[in-house]
RNA sequence: AGGGGCGUAGCUCAGUGGUAGAGCAGCGGCCUUUUAAGCCGAAGGUCGUGGGUUCAAUCCCCACCGCCCCUACCA
């Protein structure tokens, strides 16, 4: 097979042939290295010259070349490994005939290995000084170019790998998101959590209100669905007496693509028996503040034109939010007695959209007959949800919302529920997790009757029988680690901080079946 | 799904109703301390795809494909 560029791509064909019959292995099984650049670099970074000279400093090196100057009978190259580069001195002198043949045939982007001494150059540049070279691996397609890089954003999505190596800006949001998940591991494994893994495929879609992907197994002959969260289970879990338990997984969404959504995305969700959610909000504190700080060195955070301040979190109820930035044109703000009146909600969605139709603003709307709980989701998500750049917990959400979390032991219309709000983006959920399973079965069947796409279609009955098993009174909550990632890495899209974010399939460009 | 934008050499980008350009990469030559190496030379294109208008379309019009942004959807 061959690829695009033919003409180089046959040219680097070519001169793999002819590093071939000088006596090199094409695709050769091993290179021991002493060092990698990064290492050497940050090591003999103030040596002088005269020192490397005294005292010589023999290296085995391996890595992708990245830059290449050939002078005649001599020339330079930087070899990259781990981001980190090196520059190497091959003269025809030192290193023989046959070692400098295979120096002219080398080509930005493969890989090989030097050995030889460190030195510095007349300008003072740390390099090695090559007495050997070894052929490691071909690139027969070209990097993207040198100066400019790579910044065609579809190539940089669907080709990662050039990206990776062209951009050192997206090396380092991967490597961040990395050390993200593994801050995370840290956290949680020091308070006692175990991390679990549960199914992906499920046979009820539950936990969530979202479509799911159907998938089919064909030994049994049935229709699973891809989970959309993996709440259910992990509770099931504290039923059997993993008091505190995490994952840090995937979920599948079969809904709309934006900055902010891929269908597939990374959860992490932990619970946590005998807390509260007032518990986990303290906790959210301490963990996001220390997510910033290990990973940007700070708790205030450049997010586009905001400094995000993670060293603490706003704390508003949802009723209060709605009160607080309630937009002065359309008139008094609405008090929270009134969203809690019967009705009330209702009537101030009325107001605020008659406001809002005249403005041309966003509408508190939704299809069918919104109960008042639901209206008060409206209303925040309308008009509140996007002044809430500094880190926000916005707690106490109404019960017909929050299917899976706890009422309010003096006001059952609202829930033991949070959710917080970064940039304007859901950042994450949790609640008091709802254990009476009587209470469970009835919110169940209601969202059941409420019907919708989003709607589980039918009761999941085992996790009402865990349920009655006695889940002790215990706190969950999932977070974004995708959307984390965007915040502490400056991203304005997930799909810069997904490794192979979801497209669509490359066309064979001029396929001529493709109408329909 | 609706609105807007983009698509020209491998990469980064200019450009024009009259048969297409630069830099880098690649090819040939010179060059044994360069670093965006340099100098000389040659090559490289279905201007996203398909229609239409026109004497003539990469450019204007229509449709389609792909990507990006906004809106909608997304507890």
């Amino acid at each position: 097979m061959e690829f695009e560029p033919i003409d180089q791509f046959q040219q680097r064909q070519k001169k793999l042939e002819e590093i071939r019959a000088l006596g090199f292995a094409a695709y050769p099984h091993e290179f021991r290295s002493t060092d990698g650049p990064g290492a050497l670099v940050a090591a003999y970074q103030e040596t002088p010259a005269a020192e490397l000279e005294a005292a010589r400093r023999n290296v085995r090196v391996a890595g992708r070349i990245v830059s290449y100057r050939l002078m005649g009978k001599a020339g330079f190259a930087h070899l990259q490994s781990c981001g980190q580069r090196i520059q190497i001195y091959v003269k025809l002198d030192v290193a023989g005939e046959r070692a400098f043949k295979l120096f002219q045939l080398l080509d930005l982007g493969d890989h090989i290995g030097v050995a030889g001494h460190l030195f510095r150059t007349k300008t003072n540049e740390l390099s090695i000084w090559v007495e050997e070279l070894f052929f490691l691996s071909k690139a027969l397609l070209p990097l993207p170019e040198k100066w400019h890089g790579l910044s065609d954003v579809e190539i940089r999505y669907r080709q990662r790998y050039l990206d990776l190596v062209a951009n050192e800006k997206s090396r380092q949001v991967f490597l961040a998101r990395a050390r993200i998940t593994q801050e995370l591991r840290r956290f949680f494994d020091a308070r006692g959590y175990v991390e679990v893994e549960t199914p992906m495929m499920h046979p009820l879609a539950g936990g969530a209100a979202a479509r799911p992907f159907i998938t089919h197994h064909n030994t049994l002959d049935m229709d699973l669905y891809l989970r959309i969260a993996p709440e259910l289970y992990l509770k099931r879990l504290v039923v059997g007496g993993l008091d505190r338990v995490y994952e840090i997984n995937r979920n599948f969404r079969n809904e709309g693509i934006s900055t902010q959504h891929n269908p597939e995305f990374t959860m992490l969700e932990f619970y946590e028996a005998y807390s509260n959610y007032l518990d986990l909000m303290d906790l959210n504190e301490q963990l996001f503040a220390l997510l910033a700080r290990t990973i940007t060195g700070s708790t205030t955070v450049s997010y586009g034109e905001h400094q995000l301040d993670f060293s603490k979190m706003i704390r508003l109820t949802m009723r209060e939010a709605i009160c607080k930035y309630w937009p002065a044109e359309a008139g008094p703000a609405p008090a929270p007695a009134e969203l809690a009146a019967p009705g009330g909600p209702r009537a101030i969605a009325q107001r605020y959209n008659e406001w809002a139709g005249r403005a041309g603003k966003e509408r508190a709307f939704r299809k069918g007959t919104p109960s008042d709980g639901e209206w008060t989701g409206l209303l925040f998500e309308a008009f509140a949800e996007e002044h809430l750049i500094q880190p926000t917990i916005i707690y106490d959400f109404p019960t017909e919302i929050s299917p899976l979390s706890k009422q309010k032991p003096e006001d059952p219309a609202l829930t033991e529920r949070f959710e917080i709000f970064i940039a304007g983006m859901e950042i994450a959920n949790g609640f008091s997790e709802l254990n009476d399973p009587a209470e469970q079965e009835r919110r169940f069947l209601e969202q059941i009757a409420q019907g919708g796409e989003e709607a589980p279609k039918q009761v999941d009955v085992d996790y009402i029988r865990a349920l009655c098993h006695g889940l002790p009174p215990t706190a969950g909550e999932g977070v974004g680690i995708d959307r984390v990632t965007m915040l502490l890495t400056d991203s304005h899209s997930i799909r810069d901080v997904i490794l192979f974010p979801l497209l669509r399939p490359e066309s064979p460009a001029s396929s001529p079946d493709e109408k329909a």
